[in-house]
DNA sequence: TTGACAATTTAACGCCGTTAAGCGCATCCT
DNA sequence: AGGATGCGCTTAACGGCGTTAAATTGTCAA
């Protein structure tokens, strides 16, 4: 019965494993414990508390998103851009409520800074200031994280749906009370986020390029 | 000590207002039901759930938001655009943790459609498509949602911030693992977030106009 | 005055994160 | 070899959570 000893990466990958099968919200740590065969207050010996949990599964899950991004190096710098935020909207939809528990984590360490860094520098060698290529990024993020986010509550998991956003039916609703533009729109505010996510990368990017790029690469 | 009967609205408010002072880690019914010298179980005579009353939370920021915008009829659809993001911020930024608690709750009803329906004509008058009009305000609402997660992560009410997040000394733990872009650019990440809101919003209205919007108003 | 029904209280359940204390067991010192 | 050290876990428990069931009060109509 007794497996290997505990550490914090096989917590952290069991957690995450049991994120999808139970959501955030069913995620305790009893539930984490008995997946590991272990009593849950021995999570405190390798955990701070829960929290510093949740930090690390964030943590592992901005790494394998960088190991699963090919070399980016060769992208202009809309591309690299573009393919981060795809990356990003990835990784979190591969986990249940991934966005939620990413937002609401801080990254343990400074692994993600050598990423962020070869970001910026791509940035600079574009002829963005470092400033510039902070600021830009940060807006992509905001929109990629609060995209997901809203994806999220939606579809929970890629093909599953959450009961209430049924489209017919808001459609129908929204109808009956007078609003004839908010029912007709129901379809293009809950369904195709594989699209609208890309269509919104492009506004996204057409901005960066129309407000803050250097000149010489608009 | 008793005092007026419990009604939706009344819970409601004290609830918006108690979540300033705790947070919404802190706000359990059996304090809000505290606040209205009750016993927790009263609340359940009114709301089916906690989620339930979270719901009707958010409809209620959402209301309040509504009621401060003055008059948007005269504006382009760009100044239009950017007026309702702003609003939607302050609102959010109006409450502790509001960007987490609007994201993670439904509407009430259907009173927030009036106000959609008014977003949508205007849009359609500037020569929108009803589709392109609202994919278009969920591009731009996706940015300020997650931007204010953000913020607020690190700023949970104007003015107060989170211990840990201190400008200075990351900067000097990135320039100590040798990551010297990455360092130069923590205060960009981590300070004014307003005019960085302002900057973010126009990149996302200058993309829509490049991308999305009909070309006779570009 | 009584009965009905709306609105609340009291009591309790099972679960949560977390803490304290103790215990087995490997490792190292002498 | 034998005893101390202390790591890594268990057992037990605490206070608080959302929620439910049942009893109780207040209010008003017949």
């Amino acid at each position: 019965m007794a497996t290997t000893r505990l550490d914090r990466t096989l917590v952290v990958d069991t957690a995450l494993r049991l994120l999808n099968d139970v959501g955030l919200e069913g995620l305790t740590l009893r539930r984490i414990a008995k997946e590991l065969n272990v009593q849950a207050p021995a999570l405190y010996w390798h955990f701070k508390n829960k929290q510093a949990l949740l930090d690390e599964m964030s943590t592992a899950m901005f790494r394998r998103m960088v190991a699963s991004h090919a070399d980016l190096d060769a992208l202009t710098w809309q591309e690299r851009l573009i393919e981060v935020q795809r990356g990003l909207r990835r990784t979190l939809l591969g986990y249940r409520d991934g966005a939620k528990v990413f937002s609401g984590s801080r990254f343990t360490g400074t692994d993600h800074a050598r990423s962020q860094e070869g970001h910026l520098r791509a940035f600079v060698a574009a002829g963005f200031t470092p400033s510039a290529a902070a600021r830009a990024t940060f807006i992509a993020f905001s929109f990629t994280l609060g995209f997901v986010i809203e994806e999220q509550s939606v579809e929970p998991r890629p093909g599953e749906r959450t009961s209430g956003y049924e489209v017919a039916e808001r459609e129908a609703r929204m109808a009956a009370e007078g609003y004839a533009l908010a029912a007709a729109v129901s379809a293009d505010l809950f369904q195709g986020y594989e699209e609208r996510f890309e269509e919104g990368l492009r506004a996204v990017v057409a901005g960066i390029e129309a407000t803050l790029a250097p000149k010489a690469v608009r």
